[in-house]
Formats: C-alpha cells, structure tokens, sequence
DNA sequence: ACAGTCCCTTCCTC
DNA sequence: AGAGGAAGGGACT
C-alpha cells in the first residue's frame, strides 16, 4: 500500500517544480498537481510538493531505502539557504533569488546524465526529453506505470546494451541525427577503455582531470563535459557555458576581456567560468543554475503559455506537414 | 501559408 | 589561435 511520507524539507531549500523541469533531468513526468514521477535507480519515484515539505510515495517496507534515495538524489546534505545567503552579495543573483528560490543541483545518475547531454547538443529541452524516452523505451527495461497514468516507465539503457551493433542507424531512424554516432561511439568506447564503473568512478577525480576524461568521448564538448561534471559527478564548481550563459555574462556582468568579445572561444569560455567561481565559491555551478533557471523562457519573466489559438495553429500546422508527408508516398 | 531565424554544441576545416 | 560552416528537426515570429 503506496502511502505519502514527509521527506522534511521546506521550499527555499527544495522547490520541485524548477529543479525537476529546468533542464537537467529530461525523465521527470508531471502526474499530477504539483506531483511529479520519474526513475531512479530502477524504481519508479512519485514526489510532491506540499506548503511546507516535499511528499514521497512508498510502502511501508520502502520508506527508509527510498528517502535515503532522495536525499542523495536531492543532496540534502547540503545547506541551500546558507548558499542563497552568500551568493546574494551578488546583486543580479539577488534581484532572482527570491523567486527563485529552492533550485538544487540533483545528483544524477552518471550514465543518464552524460547521454542526456549528448543529446542535448544545438537542441531544447522539449526535443531532448523526447529523445532520452525513445532511448529508455528502446533499450531500456520496463517499470511499471504510476497511479492514473497509462504511461509505462523504463529504466535508462545500460551501456553494453547501447554499445550493441545496430544502435547507431536505429537512433537515426529515431531522428536523432548526427547525435545518434556519438552515443554509439561513446558507449563503444568506454566498454574498451574502460567499464561500466568507470563513469560513477570519476566522482573521486578531481575536476580538471575528469573534464578532460569526459571530453575524449565523441559528442562531449566542453559544455557537455561541465554539464555532466556538475550534475552527476559532485564537480559543484563546474559551470557548463552554453549560448544562454554566454548571453548572461555579457549582458549582466563585467568580465574581463568579454565585452569586446564576438564568440564563444575555449578562453572566453574558461573566463566565464573562472569569474562565476570567483564569486560565488565552490558551489558556483549550484548559483549558476538558479541565474540560468531564472532566465529560462519557461520560468523567466518572458514566460507565458501560449495561447489557445496558436496551440491549435501548431497542431493543425503537425497535421497538414503529415497529410503532406502522406502525399508523397 | 510561408520563410527566415533561432535553438542549453560539437567537430572539422581553413 | 580563432573564425566559420555543417549537422536534424522543430519552434518561433
């Protein structure tokens, strides 16, 4: 019998809504209101948030193992309060903190993380989500589903089943372009240079040496590295510099010798980064995900739902691009 | 309905 | 070293 339990964690230190849906994890459904499910280590994981906690389902045999889970995943450990403090001596993290408050850097699974990002190359996050499902369901095991929902919940991939012969042409079938070599070849790569406890071993390497570790894999850049240097492998001081980040530290920051800049150079990223750890410290990766949430389109200022009209437009717009497709044929 | 532009990048070439 | 283009496909305007 599935029953709520407190995970005891108030919503500066743990707003689900944003931490869950700005970009890390892709795996994360929303079931209900203000309730979300997702996996975690191969167990189906349903969370929400009420005013003054966050809820988790489990059974009474399960409630001490799933919180542990949590509080890993979560990072609990972790004192997100003391964090805002200090980084609120920075103005422009000031002007957003308050609303933006509760956003943690979620200690993700090593594997998920890294081909998540793989994916996540010139892409967003709606086409990304799509792609991380299509893996799970092709090469994944299955679950089960939640309560109230149909849809079936898979396990990611592990990488000798990425690693078999034929992944590469049915991930472009899938329409995952030229991503689909590079997560070939990087799953390929690893089983014969290293194991499957490799990737979760790079937690115990230090920053700068398991950065260069990850960028010898086809498909991870520098962005990608830090992305899975900070998410997954306790790096907190890793700031993964994409376009956005970019647009930010020009606009709302002085940087030496960035002002003048005109693109995205490994200096000028490496500048980015050493000023966001001058600032904020060693969680600077944790400050930069609430300025780069805060900034998203979703959560921002700008955000706002489209309107019914233009939905609508969309989808007729899907159907007259099919009927076409059909056509064709 | 259409067309130009932009997307949470990497890799290759010049 | 640094700039620029190619590589899916979809969404936005």
């Amino acid at each position: 019998m599935n029953t709520w339990h407190s995970l005891d964690v108030p919503r500066t230190e743990l707003r689900l809504n944003t931490t869950l849906k700005c970009g890390q994890s892709f795996r994360w459904r929303t079931t209900g209101e203000n309730e979300w499910s997702g996996v975690l280590r191969d167990r189906i994981i349903t969370l929400q948030q009420s005013d003054h906690d966050v809820l988790f389902k489990a059974d009474e045999g399960s409630v001490g193992a799933t919180r542990e889970i949590l509080k890993d995943y979560f990072q609990l450990e972790v004192n997100l309060e003391a964090l805002y403090a200090k980084w609120n001596q920075d103005q422009n993290f000031k002007k957003k903190s308050g609303e933006f408050a509760g956003i943690r850097i979620l200690r993700q699974d090593p594997l998920e993380n890294l081909f998540a990002f793989i994916c996540s190359s010139n892409n967003s996050i709606s086409r990304i989500t799509m792609m991380v499902n299509k893996m799970s369901e092709r090469w994944g095991t299955y679950i089960g589903t939640v309560e109230g929902d149909s849809q079936p919940y898979y396990s990611f991939p592990t990488l000798s089943r990425l690693a078999e012969d034929g992944v590469e042409s049915e991930l472009r079938n899938l329409g995952f372009g030229y991503r689909a070599k590079y997560i070939a070849q990087t799953a390929k790569y690893i089983l014969q240079n290293h194991d499957e406890k490799w990737l979760e071993s790079l937690r115990y390497v230090e920053y700068a040496q398991c950065r260069e570790e990850l960028m010898k894999l086809s498909g991870v850049g520098p962005k990608v590295a830090d992305c899975v240097c900070l998410m997954s492998l306790d790096k907190h001081e890793s700031i993964p510099v994409d376009t956005h980040v970019w647009q930010i530290a020009k606009r709302d920051y002085k940087i030496s010798g960035l002002a003048a800049a005109k693109s995205m150079t490994p200096k000028n990223y490496l500048a980015i980064g050493d000023f966001f750890r001058e600032i904020f410290g060693d969680y600077a990766g944790w400050a930069h995900s609430v300025i780069f949430t805060a900034d998203l389109r979703q959560f921002g200022e700008k955000s706002r739902q489209p309107s019914l009209k233009r939905r609508l437009l969309g989808l007729s717009r899907k159907k007259q691009a099919l009927s076409r497709k059909r056509g064709l044929r």
